[in-house]
DNA sequence: CTGATCATGTAAATTGTTACATGATTGG
DNA sequence: CCAATCATGTAACAATTTACATGATCAG
């Protein structure tokens, strides 16, 4: 079997919960993995008809009145897929972290912005983590593995907004010059 | 000014460092900046030429013998530059993390597989997190940004080590089946 | 002499975003 | 009636990776 393009692997393991449109694909990945793996229309549209040409999904009409919708659901070949994808160790991990970015090249600007930058990454991750404890309060079974990487999403984010200003405080205050003792 | 495209963000910013040629832009963005902020040659060189066509960076022929080589350096168009963009929050904050989707979707697995799913993710972190710790060795500014970045990337994968061991282990243990009363 | 490294680049393919076009239905 | 939402799709563009091509120098 070809190996899955990445938005092929995000469809799968959606489809999986339940049958679902492109337009309910599209919701259900905004509400969740959206954090960690992102996939626009642009993607779900096509790759549904790659899918359902590689036999891996099928879709079926179910119009709502008269508005067409075609909803999708795994084969047997696709559950497969689905598994033996989920069963392999994980591969790509990568970031565009502007924040980290902007602080990695903060010596160019005056002392005093540097730690202002960390503030920003700062509230870039609070902010974030509010976004996702949003999300928390809807969630009904807290026993899933989706629960589980919100709850690691929350941590993360707050643990790095935490990181940051202990960082920004630390730049802040004139070095050596400690109420230590 | 038109917005700076991603790879001209960290070519602004390595060359602030000191003038490169294309060939140690890219040697530098592997040592440091690619765990947050990748570019490969097929977006470096090309960017270099547009950056030249821009003003903001200038190039010199400064050949090692015969072999030909270009090194960059920034115009103080290119110093404000960067500044500017230094100076503004933040925007981009992407992740592709197949270890969080993995175990997003580990519920289609069997309950054992959930905590090996959790295991691998917590093998990619601190892997993550060694390769990290072996870039520290060969630091000698530790006051610099881009050590504070450093250790950002060292705790982050650390904790998210420590984290997804804790999930795996809780997972693993019968529920209720408790040592704590 | 040979393999590693220095050095620059391009072409093709893939991946991804954004904007647009179209049209039905629902709730106020 | 109007705005929001449901629903599907495409076209253009932007970003990125990978593979390839070429050739010099350096260390062993």
């Amino acid at each position: 079997m070809e190996t899955l393009t990445p938005t092929a692997k995000v469809i799968l393991g959606v489809l999986w919960m339940r049958p679902r449109s492109g337009y309910e694909i599209k919701a259900m990945v905004d509400r969740s993995t959206r954090f960690f793996w992102a996939a626009s229309y642009g993607q779900i549209y096509p790759e549904l008809k790659q899918l359902a040409e590689a036999g891996l999904v099928a879709g079926s009409e179910e119009p709502t009145g008269g508005r067409r919708r075609t909803v999708y659901q795994l084969t047997p070949a696709g559950e497969e897929e689905l598994r033996s994808w989920l069963s392999t160790p994980p591969e790509t991990l990568e970031m565009r972290h502007e924040g980290m970015l902007k602080v990695f090249f903060s010596d160019a600007l005056p002392p005093a912005e540097r730690a202002a930058r960390l503030r920003d990454m700062r509230d870039q991750h609070s902010h974030k983590a509010e976004l996702l404890r949003a999300v928390e309060e809807g969630v009904e079974d807290r026993d899933s593995s989706a629960y589980t990487i919100l709850r690691f999403g929350i941590e993360f984010n707050a643990w790095a907004a935490a990181w940051c200003d202990r960082a920004a405080t630390d730049l802040a205050a004139p070095a050596g010059a400690g109420g230590r003792g």
